[in-house]
DNA sequence: TGTACATCAGTGAACGCGCGTTCACTGATGTAC
DNA sequence: TGTACATCAGTGAACGCGCGTTCACTGATGTAC
């Protein structure tokens, strides 16, 4: 058990940690401070002794997310090893990884429009999470042909763009949208396809 | 000018429009019903003369949008002609290029939430868009060797989720991932890319 | 063509509600002596 | 160790607001004779 402080404990945690669950439930826009309050155990004006408001408490969720992402992500790609080929389908299920067991800070990172602009931390969070998926494409892009070599970022744009599509269309309960396969599979076949394309795996198995 | 019928001549589709206006410039959940009639020039107890509710008229806007990205994607594909390659590669583009110049519709179709079960209407549309995009990539994979033919509702939603990855992430005004190039080039050389992996475009230009 | 009546699209005012936020407070915890 | 005081996390009640929605109405339009 975390070291109880004052009355409550760790409160603004307890507060980020039911925001996450309630925007996993019903989305950025869905969720209330007033909900957030009651699952934590607490008065709604309690939360603003941790929070200026609103927009800062899902801030606080992004940035979190922003982190442990950067994080899992980093350690996922292991500079590299065993291959980078390897390395980098490793990232690529660690990004469906991620927003499958942190859904909460998925949404808040990638769905609520919080503003970078506004909060510096977050933005720098943001900006290393990109940095991580940009650096893997480099080293993976440098066993492409240099004349037939995409840009890197070009590369893990294509890539974060096809999972993030996974996610939302086929990774959610998404009504409307059936998942007809599971999102892992489509990913990685989609990611398998897409590298073949790029010549780095072989064309035939 | 449409005929001018009672009072205000087409009331209904004005609401529409205004709802799809708002819902561009704050996404779904960022309208309101009294705006939307204010933009309209009317009480927002108007509204309710067209519409049971809020939900309503989000899921006309929904509606509206899959009839016109049905027959867009349709008229792109155009059975194939003149060769399923360029067919496909048309279908991808009109994706996108449908994207851009619905993004209100684009939103009520697909980030609103709005629920498919409670409207057979919206649901027989949507189904449609999806039968379009299938129909394509199951026409593409024909020229595809049998025994590496991925199944084509596999195939279409990988460019389906590359499609939606890119545009979430890249052809919005989103704060945090700044397009690292215009979207179009990103969506075509992604879905080239993923083509050749596929073995439908010769390996070497 | 003119008049009397029926229809119904849009009005204006009001409703209940739940939201985000504020504020003076209180009482448990930490600290100084 | 015991007492007096300071701190400040959380309370409870209230606020102003804008929302979606309702309802009795009114007056422009369409229709019958």
């Amino acid at each position: 058990m975390p070291k109880r402080g004052y009355h409550h404990g760790n409160l603004k945690q307890a507060l980020v940690d039911a925001t996450l669950k309630l925007i996993e439930g019903k989305g950025p826009s869905g969720f209330t401070v007033a909900e957030a309050a009651k699952l934590a155990g607490v008065t709604p004006a309690a939360v603003y002794r941790h929070f200026e408001g609103r927009e800062a408490l899902i801030a606080e969720c992004a940035l979190q997310g922003h982190r442990i992402f950067g994080d899992l992500m980093e350690h996922a790609y292991a500079d590299g090893h065993p291959s980078a080929l390897a390395a980098f389908e490793a990232t690529g299920r660690a990004y469906l990884a991620f927003a499958r067991k942190f859904p909460g800070h998925y949404m808040a990172m990638f769905e609520s429009g919080v503003s970078l602009q506004s909060n510096s931390q977050l933005a720098i969070a943001a900006d290393r999470s990109r940095g991580v998926l940009e650096r893997a494409a480099e080293k993976l892009s440098e066993h492409i042909p240099p004349h037939k070599r995409p840009p890197a970022t070009m590369f893990s744009a294509h890539i974060w763009a096809l999972s993030h599509g996974v996610v939302e269309l086929f990774a959610r309960g998404n009504p409307g949208a059936k998942a007809p396969f599971p999102p892992d599979d489509l990913l990685e076949s989609g990611i398998g396809i897409y590298l073949r394309g790029l010549g780095l795996i072989p064309q035939d198995k």
